[in-house]
DNA sequence: ATATAGTTTAACCAAATAGTTAACGCAAAG
DNA sequence: CTTTGCGTTAACTATTTGGTTAAACTATAT
């Protein structure tokens, strides 16, 4: 094949452009010749090779996904105890979001744009992975390790708290008058901080 | 003045109609068209009455953080007990929510879009709202009513617990295969289920 | 009845924007 | 050296969309 690398560099090219574009601006708000311009390139080559602007953020869309959610599902899967697990996760989720600060308000905002689209073009097999972990919480609530709680609440309880600071960053920066470093040093303390602050309360 | 009736009938259609529109699809996704439809009036009626889409845009956000904020300091600055300012919080913001689902992600993501225009346009004085939570937080540990903890951190972990489930409330209720009802009820618990796990958490 | 002034509408306009095309460039194969 | 075919570009097209205008309508005052 001919200039193979040059279009691969161009393909990647596209695609780390689009994500910065759709990440900050939302599919609503992105326009093809942002992307185009952010890739340094003319804006026919985003047809060429993605076809339209609908099928350039399905890609993009997924690798979201793609980034957003398994990390849960092997954290959950691990056979580590429940208490270390609620720390694992929290800190890894809160690393993977640190290095992709507009994920979780993209995604979010996206499937709540597009609630059909996202069912039928992305939701597959996702339904277990609460499950799992509420029905973990179930035992060791039934073994008396941990104080009676409804699973539903504690697990959005978790999830909420890593990850609300993000999408509610700048209000939060402003309110306290952080800068960006400081945020980043107050969502390092959360790592550890949400752990504690759970157990505290679900321990017996 | 003639056809007053209508006028405001008119006017006030219009708001009822951009606020709808607006909320769901947020300002880069809504149409003014849209607008007219919904209001069941001519598109040119949006630009008799209001200047242009950002003028009315500026309408309809400046109503909806009117909503999203000042209940807060209303029961920040009320008098009441630490612990029973958290429940009464909580209760209250999430009812608030409970009757507009998605003014949280409407807002929280204008203000990450554009966070300057926010700031400049809607940002005067709202600083103060955490600090003095922070503040009464304080007097308590120093107090040794409840245990030590960064009240910036338990502040957030708050409003997180509240907030954070309208934002992701499609993705919740697929992975829960809640319904619109199940949902509310759900919201209904929470009301006093965050303020038993905070308290929990940090009561000595 | 007629004039007046605010309200409403259909038609129109200009800018923005997604998508297309035809020609050009260029490296590899023959 | 020429042909081949992918990669690339500038220019173009069609549609969407925010915004405008001039005429028509309506209720009220005189």
């Amino acid at each position: 094949m001919v200039n193979k690398e040059v279009n691969d560099n161009t393909r990647e090219r596209i695609l780390i452009a689009a994500k910065k574009v759709f990440l900050l601006k939302g599919m609503a708000g992105a326009r093809m010749q942002d992307i185009a311009d952010e890739a340094g390139i003319n804006k026919a080559m985003l047809h060429y090779y993605y076809r339209s602007k609908e099928k350039l953020f399905e890609m993009i869309f997924e690798e979201a996904l793609a980034q957003f959610f398994p990390k849960i599902v092997d954290i959950i899967d691990s056979g580590i105890p429940l208490f270390e697990k609620i720390a694992l996760f929290c800190s890894e989720y809160i690393d993977m979001m640190l290095k992709n600060t507009y994920l979780p308000l993209f995604v979010l905002n996206e499937v709540n744009k597009q609630p059909e689209y996202f069912k039928e073009r992305f939701w597959k097999g996702k339904n277990s992975l609460f499950e799992k972990f509420a029905a973990e919480i179930a035992a060791e609530i039934k073994g008396r390790r941990m104080k009676n709680i409804n699973p539903a609440h504690l697990f959005i309880n978790m999830i909420s708290m890593c990850i609300f600071p993000f999408i509610a960053k700048p209000l939060w920066m402003m309110s306290t008058n952080m800068d960006e470093l400081q945020f980043r040093g107050f969502m390092e303390q959360r790592k550890t901080e949400i752990p504690k602050f759970i157990i505290e309360s679900i321990k017996k």
